[in-house]
RNA sequence: GCCCGAGUGGCGGAAUCUGGUAGACGCACGGGACUUAAAAUCCCGAGUCCCGAAAGGGACGUGCCGGUUCGAUCCCGGCCUCGGGCACCA
C-alpha cells in the first residue's frame, strides 16, 4: 500500500476540481440555494493562519450543502484598495498597483493549493475599475437622495507623516506610524447620512436571530439610542434660548446651572464682556486637547451668562464645560448636580448649589453632606406639582406638561453620527464629483463613469491628497464645460466592501452595480463567516448600504447576512530573547535563541501578529503536513467561535488522524470496492445468503424483510447519529 | 462605571439547546507489541483521594454559596474570577 502522501493526492484532486469546474455555480433548482460567504481579504502579500482558519470553517459549511444537494454559492475575492499599498510604494519603490496585482496572484495560489471549494470565476478585486466604477455609480446616487453631503469637520491629523489617518490607525492618541501625538483638524469632507437608517438600523437587529447576542449588543451600543425630551432655556436678558436635550426630565426642577460645549455657537453670543477673553481661552484649549488627553477632570468657566428654568423660573448660571460634546444631542446639558454624577462633581468643584428632588424611599439626603449623586429611581420632592409622584410617573408627566406649554418636545437622539468617507489618499475609490467656478459642486454625468485613478502619481507619504498634485485635478465641468476642480480624496475602503456581496451575484453586470434577478435568487447570503473586529463597522456598514440599496430601487432586502459566524482568533506564545527582542519560531529552536544561544523567554499566549513574530507561516505547514492536516487542525482545534491556540503537537495529531484514515481504507481496498451501495438492508453474500451480523442470525422484522440487528444495527445507528450531530453542528 | 461572554482532568476541549452512566476526540504522559536498534505504526492505561497483594470496592468531583427536582455540568437566585466591548452620550 502506498504511503499516505497528501501533496500528491490533494494536487491530484484540486486539478480535477478545477478541471471539471466542480466549483462552478449553478443556477437554483429545486433543493434550494445557499450562500455562502467568508470576509474577503485584503492582499497584503501572504495568507496568514486567521485566513485559514476563516476559511476552511467557511469551506466545510459550503461542502455541506453542496452534498445536501443544494446549490451553493461560495465566491472569493479581494479587498484591495488600502493604505498598506501605499506604504509599500514609499518604501520600496513599486506602484500600488503593481504591488497588489502580485500579492493577489500569490495568495489566490495559496488559497488554490489550501483546495478550498470557490467559484473563482466570479472572483472580484475591489481596486478594479470594473468594480469601483460602481462605487461611484452608487455614490452619485445617495448624492441624488441626499444620503451624501459634504461638510466641514474634524479628522485626526497626524504633523509626522502630515496626513490624515482613520480612527484606526490612531492608538492612545498617537500614530500608529511614527508616534506623533495626533491632532484634531478641521478639513471638508464627504459624509454618508447613515443617521437617518439609526432607526431601522437598531430596529432591525431584532430580527437577525441568527447573530451572536454580543455583536448586536454591540451594535446597539454603537448606535446609542436615547429617548428624552428637548427643553429650551432662555437665556436671561437676551432673545437667545439654549436648548438641552435630557433623558431625565423628572429632574429639571434640580437644575442648579447649565454647560455648553466649548464650541456651542451661543458661547459667543452670550458671555459676559468681561469674560470673553477667559472663556475663549478655555474653549482654545480644551478643543486642541486630543481624545486621550480631554479624560483629564472637569474643567470649566463661567460665562457670566444666566439661563431660565423653564419649569422653576429659576435663574441659573451658564458655564462652558470640557466634558459637554458639541457633536451630541443639542452640545448643551442642564446640569442636575443632586442625580448626575459628572455634574455633580463639578458643582463640588466649583461650589454650586445642589437641589435633591428625587428622594430615596428612606428619607431625603442633605444636599450639602451628599457623597455622590442619587441617581437611582426615587420620590419626587421640592418639585411643586409632582411632589410625591414616583420619578418614573413625573418623567412622563413632566414630558407631557412641557409639551403642552410648548417649552419642549419628546424626541430621540442617537449616539451614531453620519459616516466620514473622505481620504486623503491615493490608493483607493475616487470619488466622482468636480468643483466648477461657476457651478459649485457638479457630480459626475453616470454615463461617464468610472472616474479613474490615475498612475503616474508621486508618493512621498508627505502633504494632502496625493491625487492633487497630479493633472487628474484639472477637469471639465460637466453642467459648463467651464475649468473645474476635480475631487481628490478618494473613498474609505469601508465603502467598497459594504456591497461586494452583492456584486458576487452577478460579477460581470455592466448596466448596474449587480443583476436585480440574481440578488433575488441568492440573497441575502446565508452564512456569513469572519473576525469579531468588523462587529461595528463593517457589518454595520453593510447593513446601511443594503437599506440604502433598497431605497434606490436595486434590492427588496433589507438585511444582507441571515447567519453570522464570527470565528475565533489563532494564537500562540511568543519567544523573546533578553538580547534579541521577539524571534520568530525558527529563530528560536530548542528554547535558545539562534543567533546569541541565551534561553529564550516564553511569554504569553496571544493573537499572532508580526510585531510579536508568534507567527507560524501556513505554506511551511502546508508543505509538511499538506493542506488537509492545516485544514483538519484549524476545525478540530477549538470550537469556531472561540480563540484557537497554535499547537504543533496538535498539528501532527491532525495529520496522524489523516494517515489512520488512509491506512483503514487503503487496507480494506478490496472490500469497499466490492461492496455494493447500501440499500438499508444487510449485506448478501456472493451465494445469495443473507450475510452473517455480529450475533449470529438475522432476524425477521413484521413485514417479512430481514431486521437488522447486532453489530449491524449499531453500524447503522452510529453512521445515522454522525449524520444527524453533523447536520446540526453545522 | 455600564454591557456582553466564559469558568469542566496535566493541556485544547466533549456532553449543556432537550436535566438522566461527566470527561468523547486530540495533545502530553506511562506501559507494551513490532524492530538488531531507532523512526514510523499499532495496542493498553489514566479525574482525584482512600481501602486492597490482586481481582475489585468506596468516597469526592464540572469556579463558590443557596434553591427547584427522584435526579443539576445543564434550570433559577446571589457571589467570585477571567476575557472582550463601550466609556464624560446628557
Amino acid at each position: 500500500m502506498e504511503k499516505y502522501d497528501p501533496k500528491s493526492i490533494e494536487l491530484r484532486w484540486q486539478g480535477i476540481w478545477e478541471g471539471d469546474g466542480a466549483f462552478t455555480t449553478r443556477d437554483p433548482g429545486g433543493n434550494g440555494k445557499y450562500y455562502v460567504l467568508e470576509m474577503f481579504p485584503y492582499p497584503s502579500g501572504k495568507i496568514h493562519m486567521g485566513h485559514v482558519r476563516n476559511y476552511s470553517i467557511g469551506d466545510v459549511v459550503a461542502r455541506f450543502f453542496m452534498m445536501k444537494g443544494k446549490d451553493v454559492l461560495h465566491p472569493m475575492g479581494w479587498d484591495s484598495f488600502g493604505l498598506p499599498a501605499e506604504n509599500a510604494a514609499i518604501q520600496h519603490g513599486i506602484h500600488p498597483a503593481e504591488w497588489t496585482r502580485q500579492n493577489i496572484v500569490f495568495m489566490r495560489n495559496q488559497l488554490k493549493r489550501l483546495g478550498f471549494s470557490y467559484d473563482w470565476k466570479r472572483e472580484v478585486a475591489t481596486c478594479a475599475p470594473e468594480y469601483y466604477r460602481w462605487n461611484q455609480w452608487l455614490f452619485l446616487k445617495f448624492f441624488e437622495k441626499g444620503l451624501a453631503y459634504k461638510k466641514r469637520s474634524s479628522v485626526n491629523w497626524c504633523p509626522g507623516c502630515s496626513t490624515v489617518l482613520a480612527n484606526e490607525q490612531v492608538e492612545g492618541g498617537l500614530c500608529w506610524r511614527c508616534d506623533s501625538p495626533v491632532e484634531e483638524k478641521k478639513l471638508d469632507q464627504w459624509f454618508l447620512r447613515i443617521t437617518d437608517y439609526a432607526e431601522e438600523l437598531l430596529e432591525c437587529t431584532q430580527g437577525l436571530t441568527g447573530w451572536p447576542e454580543r455583536v448586536l449588543t454591540m451594535q446597539r451600543n454603537w448606535i446609542g439610542k436615547s429617548v428624552g425630551v428637548e427643553v429650551s432655556f432662555p437665556v436671561a436678558g437676551s432673545i437667545e434660548a439654549i436648548r438641552i436635550f435630557t433623558t431625565r426630565p423628572d429632574t429639571i426642577f434640580g437644575v442648579t446651572f447649565v454647560s455648553l460645549a466649548p464650541d456651542h455657537p451661543l458661547v459667543e453670543k452670550i458671555t459676559a464682556p468681561q469674560r470673553l477673553e477667559e472663556v475663549r481661552e478655555f474653549s482654545l484649549r480644551v478643543l486642541s486637547m486630543t481624545g486621550r488627553e480631554a479624560e483629564a477632570e472637569k474643567e470649566g468657566v463661567f460665562t457670566g451668562a444666566y439661563c431660565v428654568n423653564p419649569l422653576t423660573s429659576e435663574k441659573v448660571p451658564v458655564y462652558a464645560a470640557n466634558f459637554v460634546l458639541m457633536d451630541y444631542g443639542t452640545g448643551a446639558v442642564m446640569a442636575v448636580p443632586a442625580h448626575d454624577g459628572r455634574d455633580f462633581e463639578f458643582a463640588r468643584k466649583y461650589n454650586l448649589p445642589v437641589k435633591v428632588v428625587v428622594s430615596p424611599l428612606d428619607g431625603e439626603p442633605d444636599p450639602a453632606a451628599m457623597q455622590a449623586a442619587y441617581v437611582d429611581d426615587g420620590v419626587m420632592v421640592n418639585s411643586g406639582q409632582f411632589d410625591g409622584m414616583s420619578n418614573t410617573e413625573a418623567m412622563e408627566g413632566i414630558a407631557e406638561f412641557l409639551e403642552r406649554r410648548g417649552l419642549g418636545k419628546k424626541g430621540v437622539t442617537y449616539r451614531l453620527r453620519d459616516w466620514g468617507i473622505s481620504r486623503q489618499r491615493y490608493w483607493g475609490c475616487p470619488i466622482p464629483v468636480v468643483y466648477c467656478e461657476g457651478c459649485g459642486t457638479v457630480p459626475m454625468p453616470y454615463e461617464d463613469l468610472p472616474v479613474i485613478l490615475p498612475e503616474d502619481v508621486l508618493l512621498t507619504g508627505k502633504g494632502l491628497s496625493p491625487l492633487a498634485n497630479c493633472p487628474f485635478v484639472n477637469a471639465k465641468c460637466p453642467r459648463c464645460g467651464g475649468k473645474a476642480r476635480r475631487e481628490t480624496d478618494t473613498m474609505d475602503t469601508f465603502v467598497d466592501s459594504s456591497w461586494y456581496f452583492l456584486r458576487y451575484t452577478s460579477p460581470e453586470s455592466k448596466d448596474l452595480p449587480f443583476d436585480k434577478k440574481e440578488a433575488k435568487v441568492w440573497m441575502p447570503v446565508d452564512r456569513y463567516i469572519g473576525g469579531i473586529e468588523h462587529a461595528v463597522m463593517h457589518l454595520l456598514y453593510a447593513r446601511f448600504f443594503t437599506k440604502a440599496i433598497r431605497d434606490i430601487g436595486l434590492a427588496d432586502i433589507s438585511e444582507p447576512f441571515a447567519n453570522l459566524l464570527t470565528q475565533g482568533m489563532v494564537c500562540k506564545e511568543s519567544m523573546k530573547c533578553p538580547e534579541h527582542g521577539y524571534l520568530f519560531p525558527e529563530e528560536a529552536a530548542g528554547g535558545v535563541c539562534r543567533q546569541c544561544g541565551k534561553a529564550v523567554e516564553v511569554g504569553a499566549v496571544e493573537k499572532m501578529s508580526k510585531s510579536r513574530k508568534n507567527i507560524i507561516d501556513p505554506d511551511r505547514i502546508i508543505e509538511t503536513y499538506g493542506a488537509d492536516t492545516t485544514r483538519l487542525f484549524s476545525l478540530f482545534a477549538a470550537p469556531p467561535e472561540k480563540d484557537l491556540d497554535w499547537s504543533e503537537e496538535g498539528v501532527e495529531g491532525s495529520y496522524r488522524f489523516l494517515g489512520r484514515v488512509w491506512r483503514l481504507v487503503g487496507e480494506n481496498m478490496e472490500a469497499l470496492k466490492a461492496a455494493a451501495p447500501y440499500d438499508g438492508y444487510p449485506a448478501i453474500t456472493g451465494d445469495g445468503k443473507v450475510a452473517m451480523t455480529g450475533d449470529g442470525y438475522p432476524a425477521m422484522t413484521g413485514d417479512g424483510k430481514v431486521a437488522m440487528t447486532g453489530f449491524l444495527r449499531d453500524i447503522r445507528r452510529i453512521t445515522h447519529m454522525t449524520i444527524r450531530k453533523v447536520t446540526q453542528d453545522i
